[in-house]
DNA sequence: GCGACAG
DNA sequence: ATCTTGTCGC
């Protein structure tokens, strides 16, 4: 099996990864409606990793948007590009995850990601990141509320409520089934916040979680079990 | 200065 | 994210 490599020129400090993130949130497009419910494909990204051996794999899960039907699958692995920093993220999902989309052959139409979009401090996490590098539209579906301040939204499937940073809503809690916790949705790229939501509850018929993210979950690990196994070292 | 902090 | 047993429940 191949080993992404890590791209020439990657930033190799904090300073240089926020000099990246500047410079792409200005390619971020807001303000577009994005894909409707059940239009399309939507495809799923995750990563795992090993940080004992310094690898991440990742999977790109292609489903139907009507029908939450499996379309395509494809997975790389790569070498750990940057250390987990809160607010860079993206740094150290890119390479592979681009990897794997790259080996998709069906449109992947709506990207989802496990994390934020633009509610980060600098408004431009992993999905907005993804988002402008692969010029799709994306949100970000995440499960914890990272800095951010919420009221608890109402019990019932549906209901929502601001996901607040600065005095400014960059998201919403989301409650995907009644009574367990919400997840935290926000815009990536080229996607409405309602939009984003009304997508995210279509796509989570039944868990907490989007369909999207529990196949990429599942696959992105086995795909890092499988390569652990498959070489020496 | 210290603590918190998507995955 | 990942380290980790059993256990309650559909």
């Amino acid at each position: 099996m191949t080993i992404i490599e890590i791209p020439e020129g990657w930033p190799a400090d904090e300073d240089a990864a926020l000099a990246v993130q500047q410079e792409l949130r200005g390619r971020l497009v807001l303000g577009e409606e994005g894909p409707g419910v059940g239009e399309g494909n939507v495809t799923g990204v995750d990563v795992a990793y090993d940080d004992e051996r310094d690898l991440v794999a990742a999977a790109a899960v292609v489903l139907d948007g009507r029908s939450l039907e499996v379309v395509e699958e494809a997975t790389a692995v790569g070498r750990v590009s940057f250390p987990y920093v809160p607010g860079l993220l993206a740094f150290r999902e890119v390479p592979t995850v681009l990897a794997a989309l790259g080996r998709l052959s069906a449109d992947p139409g709506l990207l989802v990601c496990d994390g934020y979009g633009i509610a980060h401090p600098r408004r431009f996490g992993l999905a907005s990141h993804l988002g402008v590098l692969t010029d799709r539209p994306a949100i970000g579906v995440a499960k914890n509320p990272f800095t951010f301040t919420y009221e608890q939204p109402g019990a019932s499937r549906g209901e929502f409520s601001p996901l607040v940073a600065d005095g400014e809503t960059v998201g919403r809690a989301l409650r995907t089934r009644a009574g367990v916790k919400p997840v935290f949705v926000s815009v990536g790229h080229r996607v409405s916040l309602d939009r984003a939501c009304a997508l995210t509850l279509h796509l989570s018929p039944r868990f907490r979680l989007p369909e999207t993210t529990r196949h990429a979950d599942a696959l992105c690990r086995r795909a890092l079990r499988d390569a652990l196994s498959t070489r020496t070292l």
